[in-house]
RNA sequence: CCAGACGGUCGGAUGGUCGCUGCCUGCCCCUAUAGUUAGUGGGCAGGGAGAGGAAAGUCCGGGCUCCAGACGAAACGAUGCCGGAUAACGUCCGGCGAGGGCGACCUUAGGGACAGUGCCACAGAAAACAAACCGCUUGCGGCCUUCGCGUCGCGAGUAAGGGUGAAAAGGUGCGGUAAGAGCGCACCGCGCCCUUGGUAACAGGGGCGGCACGGAAAACCCCAUCGGGAGCAAAACCGCGUAGGAACCGCGCGUCUUCUUGCAAAAGAAGGCACCGUUCUUCGUCACGGCAGCAGGUUCGGGUUGGUUGCUUGAGGCGUCUUGGCAACAAGCGUCCUAGAUGAAUGGCCAUCUCUGCCGCAAGGCACAGACAGAACCCGGCUUACAGACCGUCUGGAAAU
RNA sequence: UCGGGGAUCGUCUAAUGGUAGGACAGCGGCCUUUGAAGCCGUGAAUCUAGGUUCGAGCCCUAGUCCCCGAG
């Protein structure tokens, strides 16, 4: 165990989500489409105190890319987050927000298929931690 | 057994592992306190709970919260056979009328067309105070190698027949007649009156009329009943922060009487009449307020973030329960607590079991919980979507007895 | 959450309750050496399901989809 397991933080405000996306760092698979930014240290962040390193995480479904239906939308969201909480404090570097934007496939593919796209999209973003 | 009608229930189960959100208990920290202790604070551990029959569409009705001074009328909207249930309803129950089905049963926006306005294209002679195109009958006059039951013209009568149309102004039969006609009669239909049953819608019976009354109100409309508006992003509190603005429009300083002060001008008080403002699109009546540099309207500028409450115990669910009722339902008794999220939890992965589908003669194999679908203040309904399973009542048919 | 509007040939757009019309595009022909333009002809539609009516694109009810507005 080199350090402390990182820390998720919940992305909640539109500004947050919209920062993220402006940054332009980001990375298409067949399932979801990850964003991710270093955090704005000054900004709404955490107080430098902290002593276990953040990572910022938020999920977006939307009509357009999974479907219309609720229950769709529902289960993508399910599935990429708990993705999301077991591998991120893994392979992410921390001191980055990631978003994940899910697609049509995230509703079918496998589950060991959307780890392998997860850890292949954040080795080719250069964001990776072996 | 086959076909069908109606009503109801369910709509995966068990386990492993990694997680999420409330609640309860214990411990630790923090804050307050001298301390006992307390907390709307943070963390850890354990226990227990965690989407639906439609959570959906947002089509109705309420509760709740805020806004508005009260009432009435108009306007607008909704409903529309009768009775009942209900907090209320456009919902439900029971009944009536009409229509469909062999039947169980199903469907039904089903008030008013002498209060009024408008419509009924095309076709047809005529489409609503009826009407004479072809016909039918007949009077008068003319015509003739044919004097007829012929033919032509003018007039009268006629709604039986033809033809048009969705619909042609009661239907069928008999009488009647020059031919016909509710012209007369019987039955049916229709209208009115009386009467019996029924709370009523309505149904049965009797009499009279002699056809007068076409359709359509899901055309406008009339009548009756109901409805104030907005919605939990309502609303309240705490913290932070901005501003206590600018421009334009509109309105307004009244008047009379009495009293007091005063020589007077004038000032003050009370009352009346105007005027202005206050509820919802408008109007009216009443009430309240005002006589002043300020209440009103429009536009611009600024701001629109965080937390707590609202937030889940309620017109609540369940019961071979009791009583009343045909029923919807009501009353009583017993019992249970059963999601409260807010960038939004209720999940991810794996295994087993049945259920289902496909392939196969079969052993078996494959897919593997597969349908519709995710709470957002809460209830009662409606509507729409739905793989499959089960239960009950009833109808028609077949077979057996 | 609340409110408003719409759906007609492939596209755009008309139609007092009475034969669904027009333009562009398409197809065929004429003209031309060929093409364009022009001329002639031709196919093609009322979002879905019920109801009212003699008759529905129009009226009513329910649904599907789309657009817009307010907070």
């Amino acid at each position: 165990m080199r350090d402390a397991a990182p820390a998720l933080r919940v992305l909640k405000k539109r500004s947050a989500f919209l920062a993220v996306a402006a940054h332009r760092k980001r990375w298409v698979t067949t399932a979801f489409v990850v964003q991710a930014a270093p955090q704005v240290s000054g900004g709404d962040g955490e107080p430098e105190g902290e002593s276990v390193p953040v990572i910022g995480l938020g999920l977006t479904t939307s009509k357009k890319m999974v479907g219309k239906k609720a229950v769709d939308r529902n289960r993508a969201r399910r599935r990429l987050r708990a993705l999301a909480r077991e591998y991120l404090p893994l392979w992410a570097q921390t001191g980055h927000d990631y978003v994940l934007i899910a697609r049509k496939d995230a509703l079918t593919l496998d589950y060991e298929r959307l780890k392998r796209d997860l850890r292949w999209a954040l080795g080719k973003m250069g964001l990776g931690r072996d």
